[in-house]
RNA sequence: UGGGGCGUCGACAAGCGGUUAAGUCACAGGAUUUUGAUUCCUGCAUGCGGAGGUUCGAAUCCUCCCGCCCCAGCCA
């Protein structure tokens, strides 16, 4: 047990998982030498999500709660599939996420030449042969999940001959799809992993980094366990899928006498009202249904980021889900929560009416402007104050008004109370409407003696309303997101065969006319606020002074909705 | 009739033969509040997929059964 210094600045809120458990095993029996060496593998096809933020939670956390590392490798051994953009893209998001790797960046295309000469080795040692078989035979040969595989009519071939076609294939002489190299394992094992899997495919396609060094790649099964091994990663974390995947790879690693670290497999995250799966989310931009892999609805990292999310609440959404090896389906409420515990402490508090209706205080003197002072932050005294100005005419919010008000309504009504935040009280006198009967305008009166928010004769005012002075607030664009699906898991292929089908078509609702105070014009991109009383936004980065863009990250908890829901 | 996993509160998840079966989210009450926010109390599994068995004692061990997930890419 070494744990006790390395997590300083993770609050040791988790309780132990199973994995703890393995490690802690492993270093009392001194099995690694105490060492924890992990990393997070990522195919660079595609963005990260929420998902592999566990994943890299884990793994890191890992390294730093035992003192030890963790490599960020990409898993590039499909030349057809990735792209460069996708790691820069990676990166960035694990580097956002606050992880460090420290140079330890890796590829599993850094392996080829190595992975070359050990299927070499595993020919010589008769283990691995040339397959002429085409991909729709050897699924033919490789039987059924009941019944066993029959052997390929090439799998007895000499040392000899299979070195020779797999120099052959590695140097261009055949097609794509003409030849693999394959183990030669058991075409009967219950697993049909060990059923002869393929360790090379020929692939005439350039790759991200090795260009056209080569024309034959590595299958992942091949790659994966091995560059483990060459790092001198102690335990392999991955997710349950690959527990089948697992005797396999022990296979190579003693076939081949090199270091062998232990694969530990734990359950991916499923989040309620939306999908991780690279597919589905591939489908969800490539249709349209969104406007990118960052759109602040998508589960992405960098969809995540654009909406406001910090990075500390997914820390500590990950510490709060766990990890263990059922399959579950976390509720989305608990990243809402995470979001909203971090925001609370930092988020400076500003005004922001999104829906205005215009209120004119009638005995407020023509012209007269005042600096009411305002907390930026009351649960961070150090946030300080700011000044914020008061004027005449204000906006307040639409929903803060009602003409008939049921009993338990303590906002503004005809010939009712309410207390402007950091300003007086004020009564509404009168309601101006439109030929349409709509409310377009409040005529109140204000009390002088009240500029404190208290009133010195003792009476209650139960309602505090946000507003912003009409004459020094500024226009503002305002996006409101909900979940992107209406069903609680849009992903269950048995229910919703079309996954689409379940979006939801108020996902997205964007407010052109908001007014928001004068200091929110500076707001910078990714900049978070609570707007008081709405929730908590940040600063999108179409957001320019001139037209400041907010996304609403997620609203504060609201008991007056729900009262209002019951009636 | 193959192989590998998993089943503890609405959702996560501790628990590893002796505990009143942790904690968190959600939910429901109440208190405080110039955000109906925050904060603070309180409540929320005589029960651990089911049935047997072992034991002084079982969520934890054994047996059988039931349910769910993964595997038949020259994807990862």
């Amino acid at each position: 047990m070494n744990d006790s210094k390395s997590d300083k600045d993770e609050a040791p809120r988790e309780t132990a998982n199973f994995i703890h458990h393995l490690i802690d095993e492993d270093n009392r029996t001194g099995r690694f030498g105490g060492r924890v060496h992990t990393r997070f593998p990522p195919e660079p096809n595609g963005f990260l999500h929420i998902g592999h933020a566990k994943s890299i939670c884990l793994n890191f956390g890992l390294a730093r709660r035992y003192g030890g590392l963790c490599n960020l490798r990409f898993d590039d051994t499909n030349p057809t599939r990735e792209e460069s953009e996708y790691v820069d893209a990676i990166r960035e998001d694990v580097s956002w996420l606050g992880f460090d790797w420290s140079g330890r960046e890796f590829f599993a295309s850094d392996y080829f030449d190595q992975l070359h000469a050990w299927a070499v080795e595993l020919i010589r040692a008769g283990k691995a042969y040339v397959d002429d078989l085409g991909a729709d035979e050897i699924r033919e040969y490789r039987g059924t999940l009941t019944e066993p595989g029959r052997d390929s009519p090439h799998r007895n071939r000499t040392v000899e001959e299979n070195l020779d076609l797999f120099e052959r294939m590695r140097a261009g002489e055949f097609g794509d799809g003409e030849r693999v190299l394959r183990a030669r394992i058991d075409m009967a094992a219950g697993n049909l992993n060990m059923r002869d899997p393929v360790l090379y495919r020929i692939l005439k396609a350039p790759h991200h980094r090795t260009g056209n060094r080569w024309c034959i790649y590595p299958m992942y099964d091949w790659a994966h366990g091995q560059s483990d091994s060459i790092e001198g990663i102690s335990h392999s974390i991955c997710t349950l899928e690959f527990e089948d995947h697992r005797p396999l790879y022990d296979w190579f690693l003693d076939a081949l006498g090199v270091h062998h670290p232990q694969q530990i497999e734990f359950a991916r995250l499923n989040l309620t009202y939306t999908v991780l799966s690279k597919r589905k989310l591939l489908a969800l931009v490539k249709n349209g249904h969104v406007t990118g892999w960052d759109d602040p609805r998508m589960p992405t990292l960098s969809g995540l980021r654009r909406r406001g999310v910090p990075p500390e609440a997914i820390h500590d959404f990950c510490d709060r889900i766990g990890v263990a090896r059922s399959n579950s389906t976390v509720d989305i409420a608990v990243l809402d929560h995470c979001v909203r515990e971090f925001m609370n402490r930092t988020a400076p508090r500003m005004m922001a009416v999104l829906n205005p209706l215009k209120v004119v205080i009638e005995n407020y003197p023509e012209g007269q402007v005042e600096e009411m002072e305002a907390e930026n932050n009351p649960e961070d005294p150090s946030a300080g104050t700011r000044k914020v100005s008061f004027g005449r005419e204000i906006y307040i919010e639409r929903e803060d008004f009602m003409e008939d008000p049921p009993k338990k309504f303590f906002r503004l009504a005809p010939g009712a109370e309410v207390r402007l935040k950091h300003a007086y009280i004020i009564r509404c006198e009168k309601v101006v409407k439109n030929e349409a009967g709509e409310v377009v305008q409040l005529i109140c009166r204000y009390d002088p003696e009240t500029k404190s928010g208290q009133a010195p004769d003792g009476r209650k005012v139960k309602g505090t309303l946000h507003w912003v002075s009409a004459a020094h607030g500024v226009r503002a664009e305002v996006r409101l997101y909900e979940h992107l699906f209406t069903e609680e898991n849009p992903g269950d292929e048995k229910a919703f065969p079309d996954f689409t089908t379940c979006l939801n078509p108020q996902s997205r609702q964007v407010l052109p006319e908001c007014w928001v105070e004068a200091g929110l014009a500076r707001a910078k991109p990714g900049e978070r606020y609570q707007f008081l009383r709405m929730g908590y936004f940040a600063a999108d980065k179409d957001s320019t002074a001139e037209r400041p863009v907010f996304n609403r990250t997620v609203t504060l908890r609201d008991t007056w909705a729900k009262i209002a829901r019951k009636g």
